[in-house]
DNA sequence: TCCATGTATTTTGTATACATGATGAAAGTA
DNA sequence: TACTTTCATCATGTATACAAAATACATGGA
């Protein structure tokens, strides 16, 4: 989004937007609670109409669900939401991968088997948060190399209605090292432009996601 | 959404959202011009406080474009864009395709094959808008059949957003009749629960759609 | 004549005030 | 005691007023 120089002149609303999305995530706003507005702006320390933009938009990604004149609430994700999620995901992704070892150059391949070894890097030394966030722009990263701004879109939404629970989805070993190997898998598809070997890996690892988080909901 | 009996309690800036919504789609508000809230407002009788949260709503959505201080447009699809949706859309049919073979009930497969019928003789009678209304319907009541939420407001999403381009998309007879073999099949797999057949077909059918709107962008 | 700078006007962004509807407590009745 | 019913209070929804920014226009200088 930021491009070069250009001051972020951001509206207050958006700024509120992020900033809820940050507490939802965080977990400070708890999924189910009602979002206390008056509480909240004077935190924020902003009136009252651009923290209701704020909701209205997060309303519209799927974070919190407005309920009319009962106030919002923050979304509460079921098991079945977030297996339902998950199932889109995977297709959505295998379909990054499938494009992106048509559409990607060869520099943007190898940028991102860099940022692949980065996280090989943080695994070895278990270095958790590094690799957590590594591996979230992977997958944006792969996003994006399938040249096709609306599946970009749509796997960032459901990315981040699941982040909340990916953030605290507690990473066993032996999840890990699963997930690492997915992700070996996937880099040599991708080195290969192998379409369908790529689609597949990235399908096996959200497969996978779902024995990981399931059990944090 | 509507859940049984519930009365539409819709606040106002719902209103708002759904009217302006109408309003992208009929073309009475033209893709890529400015949107001229003060005009806008006084023709729908309402403040600018729900106007605007309307605004923000349709924002995430990915109906307008709101640039700070600078007003807000309609936005206008490139071919890009069209190309995008289309291209992520094949993939979430497909998918609703297979999971709908899986997961509907008889019942529910008989209603969509009684829906088909209807649209049938509407294509007989060369009885336009029925029919598109009716293809509209069949599309959402198999994302439905999918049992997935999540792919269902994925594609209805993009479907609001293509929903101007198809609307206007000059059906020539022979489009037409293709469309109609297309669902023929879709229809015939589904009886037959035979999902990779119905997921072929639905992504055949909306490879074909981008021959017939390519040129109405 | 053309460009730059300053000013006026319009438009957008934010805050606040008012209206309306929901929630809950107290009082009354069965 | 349990169950209504009413009223008070508070939260939410909407309208308006004020502030800030952007655009359009005009004036002056090169």
């Amino acid at each position: 989004m930021g491009s070069s120089i250009a001051i972020t002149n951001r509206s207050l609303h958006d700024q509120v937007a992020s900033r809820i999305r940050d507490l939802i995530i965080e977990g400070r706003l708890e999924p189910g609670s009602r979002i206390d507005e008056a509480h909240l702006i004077e935190e924020l320390g902003v009136s009252r109409t651009p923290f209701r933009e704020a909701l209205r938009t997060l309303a519209a990604e799927g974070l919190v669900i407005v309920r009319p004149s009962k106030g919002s609430i923050v979304r509460k994700l079921t098991h079945k939401d977030v297996f339902s999620m998950l199932e889109v995901l995977r297709n959505l992704e295998r379909l990054a991968g499938e494009l992106s070892c048509e559409r990607a150059s060869d520099e943007e391949i190898a940028a991102l088997v860099d940022l692949h070894n980065r996280m090989m890097d943080c695994y070895r030394l278990r270095d958790r948060m590094p690799y957590y966030k590594l591996n979230q722009e992977f997958h944006s990263r792969l996003a994006e190399l399938s040249k096709n701004e609306t599946l970009q879109e749509m796997q960032a939404n459901i990315q981040a209605r699941l982040k909340r629970i990916r953030y605290i989805g507690n990473e066993k070993p032996e999840f890990w090292a699963g997930a690492v190997a997915d992700h070996e898998e996937m880099v040599l598809a991708l080195k290969d432009r192998d379409a369908i070997r790529l689609g597949n890996a990235m399908a096996h690892h959200l497969k996978n996601t779902w024995d990981r988080v399931k059990d944090s909901i």
